[in-house]
DNA sequence: CGCCTATATGTAGAAGAATAAGGTATGAAG
DNA sequence: CTTCATACCTTATTCTTCTACATATAGGCG
């Protein structure tokens, strides 16, 4: 199944939700793609085949940790938690974001003969 | 010299600022490079061995086209201008660059209980 | 003249991340 | 008992970026 919105995220921008979304709580893997496509409103379809991954690499870089229990469905499920570390690394990913944000935008607004 | 920002340019946002600044007008790409650097106050280096393959791609892409000239300062350069495609290509881009700022922020912003 | 810097273009190799496409297993619903 | 949603995972491919290197010319300076 393809995802409607054809829209990819750019390489780096997927730790960012992905920290931010488990900043709010132990969550597990399949729930925070979950939770990116409900805030994103569908526009946003994290594949599985990135998720993951993704996870393995935050958790191999001390920003999550994790460890299994049981959903509230009863299943068995990686709970991620945020690391001090991984907080640290959410804020100052986050303020680069927003810098970039700031420039790009510079950038696009720009009339051609802007300083 | 490394770059004092340390910086990464997110997949994809190279090749929008670049058709943006090409669109004000022909331009060669060392050119480029500096009025991004300019435009961001120096916060984004291009490099030029991403700058280069870059334009490359968008020739190929058809987005752009070019040919030699001389500079000013009486140098061979290669002037860049932006294709009718290139000019469909760089509106539809700038709107999904809006409209993913936008989602991000949305998280990024989002409280725990968000829809 | 020789040297250095800035201009101007390019390539090669490696790293990194997203995608496509597959696989395993369980609980609930029909 | 079959299908669907949940929940985890991996492999191969593709694309972009970065680092580093390579080339060449114009202008300034000693």
């Amino acid at each position: 199944m393809k995802h409607d919105s054809g829209f990819d995220l750019p390489q780096g921008t997927l730790d960012l939700l992905i920290l931010k979304v488990v900043a709010h709580g132990p969550i597990h893997g399949y729930a925070i793609a979950q939770r990116i496509r409900q805030m994103s409103r569908n526009a946003l379809e994290v594949q599985q085949g990135s998720l993951y991954p993704a996870l393995h690499r935050l958790e191999y870089k001390k920003y999550l940790n994790a460890d299994w229990k049981l959903t509230e469905t009863g299943r068995e499920a990686r709970f991620y938690r945020l690391t001090s570390r991984g907080k640290a690394h959410l804020e100052s990913e986050t303020a680069s974001w927003e810098r970039l944000t700031e420039i790009v935008g510079l950038i696009l607004q720009g009339s051609p003969g802007e300083a």
